[in-house]
DNA sequence: ATCGGATAGATCGTACATTATTTGTGGCAT
DNA sequence: ATGCCACAAATAATGTACGATCTATCCGAT
């Protein structure tokens, strides 16, 4: 086993409904069981899902138009490597993307809506950064509050996209505690902003927010690079 | 046959190189000869295209990741449908991104980038609308001049995959005159912001550009509705 | 050090089994 | 006679198995 094959290891149940090996890859990658980088042998896979290959070369196919996976001619799958550059690229699409989407938002909201988002950063806030998992969970939940309203489907599920992508990444990396706080502020600043009707605002804290959560993971990136790529964390 | 299946009849040259399956049901969406909300049945596709239904089923599964394709499960696969609201959806996406791409190009431009959009744009007004093919191939090279320069892969490999789409749905309707000569207006305009470095102009013409193009494709979308639906051209 | 064969693994093809959906049919009750 | 439900056949997607072929990579011989 070279230094970095699938290190699936456990057969996972059964499966039994058609397009879930699409998921379960997908699910890996994003939970990071399957690291960037990772070879993607179909027969590996094939035997990890317990599956034939062709459902794992179809599921493989549509990740990497989704760009999870990329793919050489006869040389095979990989999870997509994800460097600074990569986290950069999103990100910078991102700071586009949510303010706008933020300030529609804004011009529809209701006070059902505001107490919705008030409700969900008050679980985040009653968390108290007790469990990192589930905080990124409520933190999801709190921008899908606003997003998952537009019209526009393609903006948001690119902003899905995106964020679970993020999520991924993340996840490898602990957050500080200066970011934490600072998600908590704006988040609150954002609640205020939108309760005022100040869309620009509330699309400037929004881009702050994407921004400042970016730089970090990019710094936390470049923490773990310094200290050496290791496989798993000390 | 029922309404709406596959209407591809010439069985295209047989292919020899691995992955061209997918190319070729790509093209020919985007060039449509496959309409849009077209079924794509496995089997017929592999006998149109001299192959088997495995390269079809994997072809189709990495379009629908890029989003060429919606499939249901147990129900087969479509071109994706194209309505006003989805090309409302990623006209929105590229009034932001495309201004944000401009905007860097103004910042790092040189001489010799400014002969090469000034010769594409030559070339556009040299053809003249003579031919309308050739003149969307034309306007995508100038675009691409400046968007293919940027760092950001992801931006621009969605500008990509978003120009080819509208490429796809603009090649079913006409281009009327006064859309023809905004474009070559506006064009004008951007080079002369880019020459004197005004970013913030470039990306202003930009945006109304972007604008301009999705509203003119989305009138066209409804004339053609009001005309009645039809199969072919009249 | 370079060449050439051996091997691993991806790609593609064929054939067939399984499963889901659609469609058609017939009986039954109203 | 009309409408509705159950069941069966047809259609097509999905999954399995296996073999052929091609490419890249590794390793040993020169």
């Amino acid at each position: 086993m070279s230094e970095n094959d699938v290190i699936l290891t456990a057969p996972e149940p059964a499966l039994d409904q058609p397009g879930k090996v699409y998921e379960m890859i997908r699910e890996d990658i994003i939970s990071g069981r399957l690291e960037p980088s990772a070879r993607l042998k179909v027969a590996d896979l094939a035997a990890a899902y317990g599956t034939s290959t062709n459902p794992v070369r179809e599921a493989l196919q549509q990740l990497r138009g989704e760009g999870f996976v990329v793919m050489e001619a006869n040389r095979g799958a990989r999870v997509v490597a994800i460097d600074e550059a990569f986290v950069r690229d999103i990100i910078e699409i991102e700071v586009l993307i949510e303010p706008a989407l933020t300030r529609w938002f804004v011009s529809i909201v209701t006070d059902a809506d505001i107490a919705e988002l008030e409700a969900a950063q008050a679980d985040i806030e009653a968390l108290n950064f007790s469990d990192a998992q589930r905080h990124g969970q409520l933190d999801t939940r709190f921008h899908q509050l606003i997003y998952d309203r537009h019209y526009n489907r393609h903006a948001a599920d690119l902003w899905w996209k995106h964020r679970e992508i993020l999520r991924a990444i993340s996840r490898r990396f602990p957050t500080s505690l200066s970011r934490r706080v600072a998600v908590l502020n704006e988040h609150r600043e954002l609640i205020a902003c939108i309760r005022r009707q100040d869309a620009e605002g509330a699309a400037a804290v929004v881009a702050r927010h994407v921004e400042g959560s970016g730089r970090h993971i990019i710094e936390q990136m470049g923490v773990a690079k310094r200290n050496g790529p290791r496989k798993r964390p000390a």
